[in-house]
DNA sequence: GGGTTAACCTGCGGGC
DNA sequence: TGCCCGCAGGTTAACC
């Protein structure tokens, strides 16, 4: 389940491996992982055959490989992953997209279980700051990494919003980057409820989750992200420890490490949520 | 037009 | 043993 700890931990290891490097060829193996690009499979191989790579960028969960015409623009959905090997190796059993450089080096393959991640050549356009992103990702926040991030403007957004904070956490137009994990566990740290309208919350209570985010994040970034399987890995097929340090998601009935309580385990959006019904108690008109 | 839900996918594990 | 169901969940189209 990647989300932004884990798509940066890609991206460092994309700027190590293929920066610089030029493709010499593209093969899309499922129609899906480029359903976003228009002209389709032809299209996109034809746009990437002889262009060069520049240092991948990052904003939340999307990812993208500047060329000398547009970008590479990547998500990963829930099960993608780019990985960078021997190209001799045998191919994976859900490889969907591979590059081959024109050094003869180390291939690049996007490998997806269940096909929600995606590929696709963009153009680039200008952001709502000072740079370019690709133009599927001019929608997109800014993510709480990124030093153009708004803290005021944030809190002002969620005091107009109408809903729950969970849905405004994983609402990638208000802040991008976290997902169903991370925003567990940044609510825990907080100790606030996923079901606060957001409409009532304080300044400091927004001030102390987005400093739990960033912590949240900052954490799973130094120890290679979360992994629950072999799903998620950085380039060189790894995992990630930072599984090991989650306090809420995932732990039903587990005592809550600040307080005994069991973690309660609840359903909504149609997915988890993991919280401490103590720590963060529920509010008197939830917002689901 | 903001808010909410369903659909898209595959593999795995539990229950019968 | 084998089948069915629930679950995992990021994004977007479609709905209200």
């Amino acid at each position: 389940m990647p989300e932004l700890p884990e798509v940066e931990v890609v991206r460092r290891g994309l700027d190590r491996w293929v920066t610089g490097r030029t493709i010499a060829s593209a093969e899309v193996l499922h129609p899906r992982a480029i359903r976003r690009q228009d002209g389709g499979a032809e299209d996109f191989t034809a746009r990437l055959a002889g262009r060069t790579v520049s240092a991948p960028r990052r904003r939340g969960k999307y990812l993208w490989l500047p060329l000398d015409d547009g970008a590479l623009l990547a998500h990963l959905g829930m099960s993608g992953q780019l990985l960078v090997g021997d190209p001799d190796r045998p191919p994976d059993r859900h490889l969907r997209v591979r590059l081959t450089f024109t050094d003869g080096g180390h291939d690049l393959r996007f490998v997806d279980q269940r096909t929600f991640g995606h590929l696709m050549v963009a153009e680039l356009v200008p952001d709502a700051f000072d740079g370019t992103v690709p133009e599927p990702v001019a929608h997109i926040a800014a993510d709480p990494l990124e030093p153009v991030f708004d803290d005021e403007a944030f809190y002002r957004a969620l005091r107009r919003r109408r809903t729950g904070l969970k849905r405004a956490l994983l609402d990638q137009t208000l802040i991008s980057g976290v997902g169903n994990i991370y925003a567990d566990e940044a609510l825990w740290r907080a100790r606030l409820h996923w079901a606060r309208a957001t409409e009532n919350l304080t300044r400091p209570e927004v001030t102390r989750l987005l400093a739990a985010v960033r912590e949240v994040m900052a954490a799973a970034l130094a120890v290679g992200g979360t992994s629950f399987d072999s799903l998620y890995v950085n380039v060189n097929g790894e995992s990630g420890y930072f599984e090991r340090s989650l306090e809420a998601y995932g732990r039903r009935d587990e005592p809550c490490s600040r307080c005994g309580t069991p973690i309660r385990r609840d359903v909504f959006m149609n997915r988890s949520s993991f919280s401490c019904p103590r720590c963060q108690p529920r509010p008197r008109r939830p917002r689901l």
